[in-house]
DNA sequence: CCTACCGATCGGTAGG
DNA sequence: CCTACCGATCGGTAGG
């Protein structure tokens, strides 16, 4: 008879993740070891192993557990109704959101791509890319850039990714500015920009 | 009589440096050893030792020689005759230019600060401290802002600061956009965004 | 007593 | 769910 899974089973793992992505937002994928992901989660190392089967294993399954939120997320806003500019703006509310929830794992999906193997990385690339085209596409509409502008579309695309992302390194939620109005702030500022 | 130093010592420290920002940008600080250094270097790992005492000290010496490049061409830049906006956009050119001919140093800068102790890591904070300093005060003037308004002027500048620190991430310098080109998409959506 | 540089190895810790 | 270990490699230093 095979023996049962713990009760707990789903909540450790995830517990592993949490930990796993706040250790390594801090001291990097290297810097940390399997050892201290355990300590942290005062379980034996080899617990963990009995939930990934490898260091990598545990930095791809934060990963993609991230971004299939910020997926969500984004997909949700780029679908709801209203005109691009309407919908641009929920879109950057939604992500300044979702940074302030999960810092660690975001610092961790921006940062430690390199770390993992060719074909695990291509998938979360694959996963970011989907993002960045939903949002291009809003924005190519907004900017008024035609099917011969894909080039400007990227760049554009890519320099208000880089508004966004960057926040992570400066940003506190808890400051004089909260991330609602930082999303007001960024989209004003970019929708003029680039208004056509 | 004391034995001379050799004569290639500032070319193989300068070697050192250049050959560890390239492994730290890929690997990460804790995933690059001494070794990996030197034999990139086709050196002894205890001739590294010689230059530098520590692994810390090569990443702080890569970080301060980028570093000090970027604070001379800023405060040029910053200084030059013409109006703000003009000068603005000199220090987006000049900044995207150097970032182009430091890709690993620029990404070390960037991602491996927490790797420093206290000190140093301030010492570096300092430094990229005055770069943002000069900019904020630059936008701050384009945009018509107020000593009251200093919080708006830090998210402001932070916000531009992630457009242009993030092209590490995606931009291809050989692409079909040269970096002088993406200067004045930035600079151009920027001010836009962002004129009183 | 200085600096330049090597082959070999130190005490500890890594992922597994 | 743990202790006990491994082959290898870590950052840093010894003698000469």
């Amino acid at each position: 008879m095979a023996r049962p899974q713990s009760p707990d089973y789903d909540t450790r793992r995830q517990l592993i993740l949490d930990t796993a992505a706040d250790l390594i937002a801090k001291e990097g994928f290297a810097g940390t070891s399997v050892n201290d992901v355990a300590a942290a989660c005062d379980i034996s190392k080899s617990l963990i192993y009995h939930y990934y089967s490898s260091k990598e294993d545990i930095l791809f399954a934060a990963m993609e557990d991230y971004l299939s939120d910020l997926r969500l997320v984004v997909s949700e806003a780029v679908g709801a109704n209203g005109d691009g500019e309407t919908r641009f703006r929920t879109v950057v509310h939604s992500l300044l959101e979702n940074y302030k929830n999960a810092g660690a794992k975001h610092r961790v999906l921006l940062q430690e791509l390199d770390r993992l193997s060719g074909d695990r990385r291509k998938a979360i690339v694959e996963g970011e890319d989907e993002i960045v085209g939903q949002i291009a596409e809003l924005i190519g509409g907004i900017a008024g850039l035609g099917a011969d502008k894909s080039k400007t579309r990227t760049a554009m695309t890519m320099l208000f990714m880089g508004m966004v992302n960057w926040t992570h390194t400066w940003f506190d939620p808890d400051g004089p500015i909260n991330a609602d109005q930082l999303a007001d702030m960024a989209t004003d500022i970019f929708l003029r920009g680039v208004r056509g």
